[in-house]
RNA sequence: GGGCGGUUAGCUCAGUUGGUUAGAGCGUCGGUCUCACAUACCGAAGGUCAUGUGUUCAAAUCACAUACCGCCCA
C-alpha cells in the first residue's frame, strides 16, 4: 500500500525532484549519444532585473517542447543563457546610483562597470533561482553570457569581418538619439505612439519684397537650425520665390528658397522648412541640394551655443519662448491642433530626438535577401503562419542598422585610431582608422604609436544575433556545434520578429552558412489586468517564484497555459491560475485511488480488457493522436485544454467510477502512459506520482513517449450507459429528486444491450443514485421517460407532478418534429442530394432515423401518462 | 493612411478542411462532506455567435462592407 495523503502538497517535492534531475545531470545532453539531436536555444532573459510571467509563458514553452522530445527519443539541449541587455542593464544601474546620490561619471568607467558586474551577479543568481523554481530542463552545464570573455571574442570576430567585407561601415546620418541615455538607437528600440500636438504656422520674410512665405511645422524650436525653405516646383503658389532668399526670423540668418518635388503641396502651407541636421527626411534633401547641416542641439537635448539666446536651454522650454518671440513680431500666423506621431525611447520614455550623427553601421540588404528567401522556402517555418508578413514586410524595407551605442556597458567597439594622421573632423577619409580584433601597436598609415580606441560600445543585438552558434563553440569546429547546430525550434514572441528573430537568420546564413533554426514558435504576450505589457522596467508582474510558493509550478505553468488564447494576448489575473492548481490536486487524487484499487500480482494485457478499459483506451488513442497534430503545428495551449478535458472529464469523471466497481490492472497501465504524457506539462508533480507508484524507469524523464495501444473490443455500449446515467440523473434533478431518495428505475431494451445492462446494473445503480433495477416494459406507475436509440428507460415517481413530465414530453417532441421536418427536407432537395458528400449524407440519414425512433418512443410513453 | 488580429453565456476563452440541439472554466442559483478529491460531486439557469449584404442545399465557420477594441508600421 502505498501511502497517500488526500491533498497535493508541491511544496518539498517540486524541490526534491529537481535537485535529483539535477545531480542525474539529466539535463545535459550527450554530444556523442546516436540518437537524433533536438536543440532549442533559450530567449536568453536579460540581467536587468527579475523574470516576469511573459518568461514563465515562453519557457514553459520550450520545457514542453524539449521534454517532449526526450521522451520522443532524442537527444535533448535546452541551452541555458543570459544577455547583458545593454542601455536597459545601464539604465537600472544608473538610477541605482542616482538614488545614492551618484552618477556614473562620479565613478568613471571603469568603476562603475564594475558596479554593473555586480548587479549582473545579483540578478543573474535570481534569475536562475526562478527558473529552476519552474522546473524548466536547462542545461545548466552549458550556461552562456553575451559579454563573456569567450562570447566577446565572437562579437568582435563578427564586427572585423563585417568590416573587412564592406558589410561594416562608418557614416554621418539621422540617426535616434536619447536625450536621457545619451546614445543613439537604432530604428526598432524606438516605439512611435500618437500624440494630440500642435501645427505652428511661421512667417519667413522674403528679402527684397515685403511679401513672406509661411512655413508649418509641429517642432518650432528647430527652426533655429534651418538652412532652407522647400516648396514643390509646380507649386504656382510659390513658384515666383524659387531661388530668391528668406529671412530666418529669430536668428536673422538668410537661408535659401529652393524647390524639389519631394514636397507635398498638399501638407501644411506646401512650404517646407528644412533642418538638415535634425530631420531624416531633410537631410536628404539638403545632401542632394548641397545645403549647410547646423546641430542645434546638445546630447541632453538642450540647445547649443549655435542658438544664440537659448543656449543650454531645454528642447521644450525653447518651444514655448520661440512662440512667444514670434507671436511679438507677429511672424506666427496660426496655431493648429494636430496628431503627431511621437517617438519614445524603448527603455526609458524619453522622447527620441532625430540628430545627425557619425555612427557605425551594417549593410542590411545584402544580409536580407537571403533571409527571406529561407522563409519562402520553408527553410525556416514560422508558426502561426500570420507572421511571416510582418517578416516579409521587414526584411524587404529593412534598413542599415545603426549598432554604435554611446554606453560604457557592453562590447567596445574593435576600432582604433591614429592619434597622428586619424582626423576626426574628417567625414569620409579612412585614414589612420584601424579596425582590428587586438589593439594594433602601430598606426598602419603613419607608423605612430599613439592609438586609442573608439569609445562606443556595440548595441546587444549585435551580440544576441550569434546566439544560436555563438553559444556553441562556434567558429571553432566543436563537438556541440556539429552536433546540436542547427538547432530545430525558436520560441519566442512576436515583438521581437525584427529585433532579433529575423537578424539571428541573418547572422546565421551569412556567418554558419545555414539557417539556424527550422522552426519559429511565436506565442502571445502576458499582459496585465490593464492590458500592459508584463516588462521588467515596468515592473507589473508578479514576481513567478511567489506564485509558485503559492500555488505550485505545475499549478502555475499549466494554469497559464489554460487561460493563454490562441491568437489573443493573455490578460492575467492571478485567481484564474487557480485551475493550475486544482488539476493538479485532481490528478494526484486520481493516483491515489488507482493505488487504492490495485490488484495485487496482475499485469495488464490489452487482449484481457474489460469494455470500461476498452472504451477509456479508445479515448486515450484518440487523445494521443491529437495530440501529435498539435505539436507538429506548435499549437501547445491546445494540448493543455485536451489534457484537462481528457483527465478531467473523462478519465476521472467516468473511467474511474467505473473502476471503483469493476477494477482493472489496466488502471495502473494508463496511469503510467498518462503521467507520461502530463509530464512536459507538469514534470513535478508527475514525477511524484511515478516514483510512488514505483514504475520501471529511475525517473519519468527516461521513459517513452506511449505509442497507441492496440484494442479490438468495441465499446459503443458503455457509451449508450453513460448516455443513459446522465439522463437518469438529468430526471432526478428536474423533479428534485435528493441524492439520498433512491429511485427505481426500469429498463425496457433487448439483445446485447439487455446482456449489457444487466451486467453492469452495479454501475447504474451507483452513478444514477438508483435504488432497484427493473427490466422489461413499464406498468401503469407513474412514469418519467427517457429514449435513447437502443434503450428506453423509464424512472417511477411516486406523489410527483406529472403535468410536469407531460410538458417536458411535449417540448421534446415539438422539437424533434422540427429537426425531422428539417432532414427530410433538406434529403428530399436535389442539390443537396448531388451536392453533399456521401458521409454527409449517411450521417443525416441516421439522425433522421435516431430522432424518428425517439419521437415515437416518447409518443408511447405520453399515451401511458 | 497601410497592415495584422479580435468581437461567441455575466466574465475569460474553445469551437483547424462549412454539415447533430454552439462548448469549457470562473461566477450565479439549487442540492450533496456519496468509502480519490468540498482544491470535490450532481443538477439548473444563461447565447439574435458585433452589424449588414452575399456565396451555398447548408454559415459562428467562406467573401465583401461597416462599427468598435488591440497591436504593428508610416
Amino acid at each position: 500500500m502505498i501511502e497517500f495523503p488526500t491533498r497535493y502538497d508541491p511544496g518539498g517535492i517540486e524541490k526534491k525532484w529537481y535537485r535529483f534531475w539535477m545531480e542525474s545531470k539529466f539535463f545535459t545532453p550527450d554530444a556523442s549519444s546516436k540518437k537524433p539531436p533536438y536543440t532549442i536555444m533559450i530567449p536568453l532573459p536579460n540581467v536587468t532585473g527579475r523574470l516576469t510571467l511573459g518568461h514563465v509563458l515562453n519557457n514553459s514553452l520550450q520545457d514542453i517542447l524539449i521534454r517532449y522530445k526526450k521522451l520522443s527519443g532524442h537527444e535533448t539541449l535546452w541551452l541555458m543563457g543570459m544577455d547583458h541587455a545593454g542601455i536597459a542593464t545601464q539604465v537600472v544601474v544608473e538610477e541605482k546610483l542616482r538614488s545614492q546620490g551618484m552618477t556614473k561619471e562620479d565613478l568613471g568607467r571603469e568603476k562603475f562597470i564594475e558596479e554593473v558586474w555586480k548587479w549582473k551577479e545579483e540578478y543573474a543568481k535570481i534569475i536562475r533561482g526562478q527558473l529552476q523554481k519552474a522546473g524548466y530542463s536547462l542545461d545548466w552545464s552549458r550556461e552562456q553570457f553575451t559579454l563573456s570573455e569567450n562570447y566577446s571574442k565572437k562579437v568582435i570576430k563578427v564586427f572585423v569581418d563585417l568590416y573587412n567585407r564592406g558589410l561594416i561601415y562608418r557614416g554621418e546620418y539621422i540617426i535616434n538619439w536619447c536625450p536621457r541615455c545619451l546614445t543613439a538607437l537604432s530604428d526598432e528600440q524606438v516605439e512611435t505612439e500618437e500624440k494630440p500636438g500642435k501645427l505652428y504656422y511661421i512667417k519667413y520674410p522674403v528679402v527684397g519684397s515685403d511679401e513672406s512665405i509661411t512655413v508649418a511645422t509641429t517642432r518650432p524650436e528647430t527652426m533655429l537650425g534651418d538652412t532652407a525653405v522647400c516648396v514643390n516646383p509646380q507649386d504656382k503658389r510659390y513658384r515666383r520665390f524659387i531661388g530668391r532668399r528668406a529671412i530666418l526670423p529669430i536668428m536673422e540668418r538668410e537661408i535659401q528658397i529652393i524647390s524639389d518635388e519631394y514636397v507635398d503641396p498638399e501638407f501644411g502651407t506646401g512650404a517646407l522648412k528644412v533642418t538638415p541636421a535634425h530631420d531624416p527626411f531633410d537631410f536628404e534633401l539638403a545632401k542632394k541640394h548641397k545645403l549647410e547641416f547646423i546641430d542645434i542641439m546638445n546630447p541632453d537635448g538642450t540647445l547649443n551655443a549655435l542658438t544664440r539666446g537659448f543656449n543650454g536651454q531645454d528642447r521644450y522650454e525653447a518651444r514655448k519662448q520661440i512662440i512667444e518671440q514670434l507671436k511679438r513680431s507677429g511672424l506666427l500666423e496660426k496655431v493648429e491642433k494636430y496628431k503627431l506621431p511621437l517617438s519614445k525611447c524603448e527603455r526609458c520614455d524619453t522622447a527620441i530626438e532625430p540628430r545627425i550623427s557619425k555612427q557605425w553601421f551594417v549593410r542590411m540588404k545584402p544580409l536580407a535577401e537571403p533571409a527571406l528567401k529561407v522563409v519562402k522556402g520553408n527553410k525556416v517555418r514560422i508558426f502561426p503562419k500570420r507572421w511571416v508578413n510582418l517578416y516579409n514586410y521587414w526584411m524587404e524595407n529593412v534598413r542599415d542598422w545603426c549598432i554604435s551605442r554611446q554606453l560604457w556597458w557592453g562590447h567596445r567597439i574593435p576600432v582604433y585610431y591614429c592619434n597622428s594622421c586619424y582626423d576626426p573632423d574628417s567625414a569620409d577619409s579612412e585614414q589612420g582608422i584601424m579596425v582590428s580584433e587586438a589593439k594594433p601597436a602601430r598606426c598602419t598609415n603613419c607608423g605612430s604609436n599613439e592609438i586609442y580606441q573608439d569609445e562606443d560600445v556595440l548595441d546587444t543585438w549585435f551580440s544576441s544575433w550569434l546566439w544560436p552558434f555563438a553559444t556553441l563553440g562556434w567558429p571553432d569546429d566543436s563537438k556541440d556545434y556539429r552536433r546540436f547546430y542547427p538547432t530545430q525550434t525558436l520560441v519566442t514572441g512576436w515583438d521581437i520578429i525584427y529585433l532579433w528573430v529575423a537578424r539571428m537568420i541573418m547572422a546565421g546564413l551569412e556567418f554558419t552558412k545555414t539557417v539556424p533554426f527550422t522552426n519559429v514558435m511565436f506565442h502571445v504576450m502576458v499582459r496585465d489586468e490593464k492590458g500592459r505589457k508584463m516588462s521588467k522596467s515596468l515592473g507589473n508582474s508578479p514576481d513567478p517564484a511567489n506564485l509558485i510558493e503559492k500555488y505550485g509550478a505545475d499549478a502555475l505553468r499549466f494554469g497559464l497555459l489554460l487561460i493563454t488564447p490562441r491568437e489573443q494576448d493573455v490578460l492575467f489575473r492571478e485567481n484564474s491560475i487557480d485551475v493550475g492548481r486544482k488539476f493538479c490536486n485532481k490528478l494526484w487524487n486520481a493516483a491515489r485511488l488507482i493505488s487504492m484499487t490495485l490488484e495485487q500480482g496482475e499485469a495488464f494485457d490489452p487482449k484481457k480488457i474489460s469494455l470500461y478499459d476498452a472504451w477509456i483506451i479508445e479515448r486515450f488513442n484518440l487523445l494521443l493522436m491529437k495530440i501529435q497534430g498539435h505539436f507538429n503545428s506548435f499549437e501547445i495551449n491546445a494540448i493543455t485544454r485536451e489534457l484537462y478535458d481528457f483527465v478531467w472529464h473523462t478519465f476521472c469523471d467516468w473511467y474511474l467510477e467505473f473502476l471503483k466497481i469493476k477494477p482493472s490492472p489496466a488502471a495502473r497501465h494508463l496511469l503510467k502512459q498518462l503521467l507520461i504524457v502530463l509530464h512536459p506539462f507538469m514534470p513535478f508533480v508527475t514525477e511524484e506520482l511515478y516514483q510512488k507508484f514505483g514504475f520501471s524507469q529511475k525517473s519519468i524523464m527516461l521513459e517513452t513517449w506511449p505509442d497507441e495501444i492496440p484494442i479490438t473490443n468495441k465499446a459503443a455500449q458503455v457509451d449508450q450507459l453513460v448516455r443513459l446515467i446522465e439522463e437518469i440523473r438529468n430526471v432526478r434533478g428536474i423533479f428534485n429528486i435528493g441524492v439520498k431518495d433512491k429511485i427505481t428505475v426500469i429498463i425496457d431494451t433487448k439483445d446485447d444491450m439487455a446482456v449489457f445492462l444487466k451486467e453492469n446494473e452495479d454501475t447504474i445503480k451507483r452513478l444514477s443514485g438508483a435504488g432497484d433495477v427493473k427490466y422489461g416494459p413499464p406498468g401503469k406507475e407513474s412514469l418519467a421517460s427517457i429514449i435513447l436509440p437502443e434503450i428506453e428507460c423509464y424512472v417511477i415517481l411516486s406523489g410527483i407532478d406529472l403535468a410536469r413530465e407531460k410538458e417536458r414530453l411535449h417540448n421534446e417532441v415539438d422539437f424533434l418534429t422540427k429537426r425531422i421536418d428539417e432532414i427530410k427536407h433538406r434529403l428530399n432537395n436535389p442539390s443537396y442530394v448531388n451536392k453533399a458528400s456521401e458521409i454527409t449524407r449517411q450521417k443525416e440519414k441516421e439522425r433522421l432515423e435516431t430522432f424518428l425512433k425517439k419521437k415515437e418512443g416518447i409518443q408511447k410513453a405520453m399515451k401511458r401518462i
